[in-house]
DNA sequence: CACCTTTCTTAACTTAAGTGAACGAGATGT
DNA sequence: ACATCTCGTTCACTTAAGTTAAGAAAGGTG
């Protein structure tokens, strides 16, 4: 487990035994059962989540739907925009899967930081890297069709179609679950 | 002019003097001409926009079509994505209107970072920051209709409306601009 | 195993976006 | 001043997504 984090963390920085065991005694790992709601909306909350194992979504709930918009698996991380404004959360983070996270928190990190400035290196790293994510995901969602972002999402993430249920990957690629049916149907319909 | 970006980076750090002076003999700051364009797709660029007054926006061309995904006003900073994974630009950036930009190099930055971690604190704090809002803008967009996204953007950055071409608007929006035309105009109906 | 709930699909119908073309207004250039 | 180009709007038509409801399939629970 330890392992899994720290070849992440290699890509960025390189981490003397010392720091490495720094880490290790924050005891940040935890493993969660499916369907535990680990943020809800209203909530404050100092927490970020580093996916080793299993699956988290992010969820809104507007006109009592839920409109998932965000799915985070195996070494992905997520820090709540309510963790950075220090606002109360707009959205739910639930479990998708029994998981095995790394769960941090923003006033531990800052202190770990300050004792060791590569740290502060490394999340700048992450979070640009993050950010051109980010960006690019939403330019090719903004230029293309619901069928082109299933057949997109089908190329890039085709564990995510396995591992979720329909109608959350409909809102994730914000469409209803009626139409994500249908479009599933018509690009059967293509191939044969 | 300083104190414009003085004051935005007094929101995250205090400078001293010298830091101040290190920043001005940098010579960052570039007056830009309408229509000219800062990066096209398949360059390699390092560099990173703050927009000090004026407007840029970043479009793809696809099918030899331009699909306008980002528009980056007084205040905002762009760092295209090829700057952070050093690969060939999938994008163009060019500029709306006479500007006037602060433009820093990759390699600058990394250099004035060691010599001021204070820096580095701040871009990872920045970074943080667009991240959070990168995340809850993609999710307006995935849980609204081109209305409600057009109807958002009219309360959030009712400039953005009037400065800007409605095609590129449209393509913003994630939609064609005979679309958008047509959503004004039943908007209008409704509003009578 | 029977029951209930959740999930997915299908269908019929409504609504809105995509498409292609035409038009007029305004800007641009020669 | 004239021709040209760009831009926004409008129209008619096509295509796809939204909506509602019904039913089948799958999963979980007592």
């Amino acid at each position: 487990m330890n392992n899994l984090l720290f070849d992440f963390i290699s890509k960025y920085i390189s981490l003397t035994e010392e720091e490495k065991n720094a880490i290790i005694s924050l005891d940040l790992f935890r493993t969660v059962k499916k369907g535990t709601i680990l943020l809800r909306e209203g909530q404050k909350s100092k927490e970020s989540y580093f996916v080793l194992q299993g699956c988290i979504r992010t969820y809104y709930i507007i006109d009592s739907e839920e409109k998932t918009t965000a799915f985070y698996t195996e070494m992905e991380a997520l820090t709540p925009p309510c963790v950075t404004t220090q606002t109360p959360s707009e959205y739910f983070v639930s479990c998708m899967e029994d998981s095995i996270l790394l769960v941090s928190n923003s006033d531990m990190e800052a202190e770990v930081n300050s004792k060791f400035p590569k740290f502060d290196i490394m999340c700048r790293m992450l979070s640009e890297e993050l950010l051109a994510k980010e960006r690019i995901d939403f330019d090719e969602f903004k230029t293309s069709s619901p069928e082109q972002r299933y057949l997109n999402l089908l190329q890039k993430r085709p564990d995510l179609i396995q591992r979720v249920p329909q109608h959350q990957l409909a809102s994730y690629l914000g469409i209803q679950p009626a139409s994500l049916s249908r479009l599933r149907a018509r690009i059967m319909e293509k191939k044969s």
